[in-house]
DNA sequence: TTGAAAGCGCTAACAT
DNA sequence: ATGTTAGCGCTTTCAA
């Protein structure tokens, strides 16, 4: 059991808690000498700082939140999260920074979320906050508390920091997976709405488009419901979005024609026992998120030129 | 900006920091007078107690970890660990504690997990861990470094505290409804290894026999894959387990009868669209949860009376 | 019931 | 390159 402090470890050393301070922290001015001396005692003994100390005289927390929607079951029934936050887990715990997650649903019938509650005490040095989440008012509340924080997904936001993966290259790639399997008359499921609001969507679009013109095919995006009752069906669908995917399994239920093959944007262990054959491309959401974490401890640790938006590509 | 203390409180209230510090952790020997006084003005100047000073001071860091197993891709697919968080979230920030993920796959080749790091550094006062990831060796890591713990899930070890949702109960109100539609062929898919390792199967089980017995039926365990070349398939299933669900729908793929209705004990938004109709009962996950974190809690704070376990039944 | 005072373990000037 | 010295904001004896 490792209850030392840097003072004892002074001592042990015969120098003072400063250099032991200082060695910890990766001071430059530092002989080879006492670093080695210090680094080899911490190492004998097992050395855990204490990260309360540390916190109180730094007023740095050495944390970082993530915001979580729990009230969206549709959208953590999928494992889009699960990926991410693995990544931003990865790279947190290995920059020895501690883990968060903020809900941004109301607690106790209170007015405040814990998101709010946690900004608020300065309980985090930054924030991790999905696009979807970053509303005026959260938007607003970040600036306000000049918490420093980085946006999963493409913002239109001004000024604002975020990590996507790219989107439209992977829809470009998953296109031409589909022209390549012999498929032209591809549709893109997709509602005009999402194609303007979700920079995602947009994203997709684009790259479908590309893809389909550079084969000289003709585009066609269409909402799952009015695909039902064309005489001759597509060749294969591409699902814009996962409630574009799930619209569509219904729309088809009640359909006459045969399934259509699907290629959709995320992963599922149940897609392949659907009666429609849904196929996918891997998104690199694991990626993204450690590299929204590392842009994260960049902008937190002052790094100058840290990148104001990355893009992560789709494996092909 | 709150960035009031305790000593500025206190030369407000012309009173020592000390009562300050005992009206706010609900001392009982304060006069009301001082109490109100204190209490007006830390509303007023909406007051904000800092973490990182009271847990040097109390050697205390008021954080709970939940640990969690990311590379289990089939676990996270469903929301169960979702549901779970979600109780866990609540509860805990209600006390004002703060909660960790903290994941138990190594990170950068090391030896150590997340969960290692952050109980050797006693960065969590206590430790929810689900009952498949409460190992030999995660087992005795806690009791070694006298981290206080509650399993999610009944636990078959002996002094440990666990919270489970009740899964005979469960099982036999599914059991029940089948039986109500009419259905008397129930068979129930299992492999009797489950029944011996997995606590929540072998509950399940239990359940299942009792309402089937209470009918004057006959129980029936089969494996999913030995149910395909039957002559008179049954009326309806219940899957054990979300895995045993999988393999059923496996083995659907190829047989020749009609679709059977199975019953599960997890739900997912896509069920509606498999082949097979597939209906739920609903697990109070989100309760568990919560009743976890406050077990937790309790024992944190030495509570004498704290359960050893509880159960929490599923709505009927 | 309240006050005084000594830390908790660390960081960060300021000296040397 | 290293030592000295104040704190950071809170809890917690011990007195009064």
């Amino acid at each position: 059991m490792s209850r030392l402090t840097i003072k004892e470890i002074a001592e042990i050393a015969g120098v003072n808690k400063a250099t032991v301070s200082r060695v910890l922290n990766g001071s430059v001015n530092i002989s080879e000498k006492t670093r080695n001396k210090i680094m080899e005692i911490v190492r004998e003994h097992n050395y855990v700082p204490n990260t309360a100390a540390r916190a109180l005289a730094s007023s740095r927390t050495y944390t970082v939140g993530f915001c979580f929607d729990y009230t969206n079951r549709q959208a953590y029934a999928n494992p889009f999260f699960n990926e991410v936050l693995r990544g931003i887990e990865e790279e947190i715990y290995a920059n020895d920074y501690l883990f968060l997650l903020m809900s941004v649903h109301d607690i106790d019938k209170s007015e405040t979320t814990t998101f709010q509650k946690i900004v608020r005490e300065h309980r985090v040095d930054g924030v991790l906050i999905p696009e979807s989440l970053l509303t005026e008012e959260h938007y607003r509340f970040l600036i306000d508390h000049a918490m420093p924080f980085v946006v999963i997904g493409e913002s239109p936001r001004e000024g604002v920091r975020w990590v996507d993966v790219d989107n439209a290259q992977a829809a470009e790639a998953l296109t031409e997976r589909l022209i390549g399997q012999g498929c032209k008359d591809i549709v893109l499921l997709a509602s005009p709405e999402q194609g303007h609001k979700d920079i995602y969507v947009a994203n997709r679009i684009r790259g479908y488009a590309a893809a389909m013109t550079r084969h000289g095919l003709p585009s066609r995006i269409a909402e799952p419901d009015r695909l039902g009752q064309e005489d001759s069906p597509p060749h294969a669908l591409i699902a814009s979005s996962q409630e574009k995917l799930y619209e569509w399994l219904e729309a088809e239920k009640t359909a006459a024609h045969q399934a259509i093959p699907v290629a959709a944007f995320d992963e599922h262990p149940l897609y392949r026992h659907l009666p429609t054959p849904v196929e996918s491309i891997s998104l690199q959401l694991e990626r993204m998120g450690t590299q929204a974490a590392k842009l994260l401890l960049q902008v937190i640790d002052g790094t100058e030129d840290a990148p104001s938006h990355i893009n992560v590509r789709a494996r092909t």
